[in-house]
DNA sequence: TTGCTACAGAGAATGATTCTCATTAAAGAA
DNA sequence: TTCTTTAATGAGAATCATTCTCTGTAGCAA
């Protein structure tokens, strides 16, 4: 992702546009998995030693609040942080620990149409998903 | 729940029955939520002022490898212990954090289907749960 | 270019959890 | 019952992720 596409996204969420808010947000966006906020800052010291842990971890709880990415915690309550925003599903490996995306547009029709029909009692739903464990196998 | 009943579940998984094991899995089952060890430490400190965090944490742990109890991790990434074993899912209010359990018959069986139908690749599932998230209303 | 204000950097502080190690108690053997 | 072995416990130190504090810096609007 370019810089100027990057600027824009930061900009038209309202926050002032930094060298770390950019090199943190490109981060992000070009990891493969689901990176923690020391991933992150691994994946940068070295083209930016001069950028802190902390701010690492402000921005990127900035980004959340701004609904840039989005954030959740893994089996070992570990902070991960993804930008992809449509709601998504994850694999948990016991064996690896690796996280995956699981995304199926059938499964997710199935699961609206259910709580259609069966609303929880005094409660809102924002987002449904379904959290997969096992293992790989071979 | 009676002691001798917590003895037998405790002495049939194969390891020493303790007072302090009995007081952690009594407290568990008698939980109404999903307890923090804090919470469970909490609730046992005051009749038993001997026993201590560290042991909570170790027992809890006994507990789960020894398959009687259920961990899992909350928006906060704090570990949460539950007794039931069924796997089940859990709805998060933003607004309160009260995590409660959801149960649906109906639901599990449509999932099971699903995913008899629609193998992950060179992956094992050993269960699937549901995440809702939103907030109480009224 | 300047000034206001939000942002960043450094490191201390916090909170949950795990670890270490000496002491104690459970459970089977004698 | 008493002894012996071994696992469990208690106390507190250590660890790890995350947040906080405070001072210096840099966006950005005027």
């Amino acid at each position: 992702m370019n810089i100027n596409k990057v600027k824009n996204i930061i900009s038209e969420s309202g926050l002032k546009f930094t060298h770390q808010r950019m090199v943190i947000y490109k981060s992000i966006v070009d990891a493969e998995n689901h990176p923690t906020a020391e991933h992150v800052f691994d994946s940068i010291k070295t083209q930016n030693p001069s950028i802190s842990l902390g701010t690492v971890y402000k921005t990127l709880d900035t980004f959340v609040n701004a609904g840039l990415i989005q954030k959740f915690v893994d089996n070992k309550g570990v902070m991960r942080f993804d930008a992809i925003l449509e709601a998504h599903s994850h694999i948990y490996c016991r064996k690896t620990n690796e996280i995956s995306d699981y995304q199926n547009k059938a499964l997710e029709l199935m699961l609206k149409d259910f709580f259609e029909k069966h609303k929880i009692e005094d409660f809102e739903i924002d987002e449904i998903s379904i959290v997969i464990k096992g293992q790989k196998v071979q």
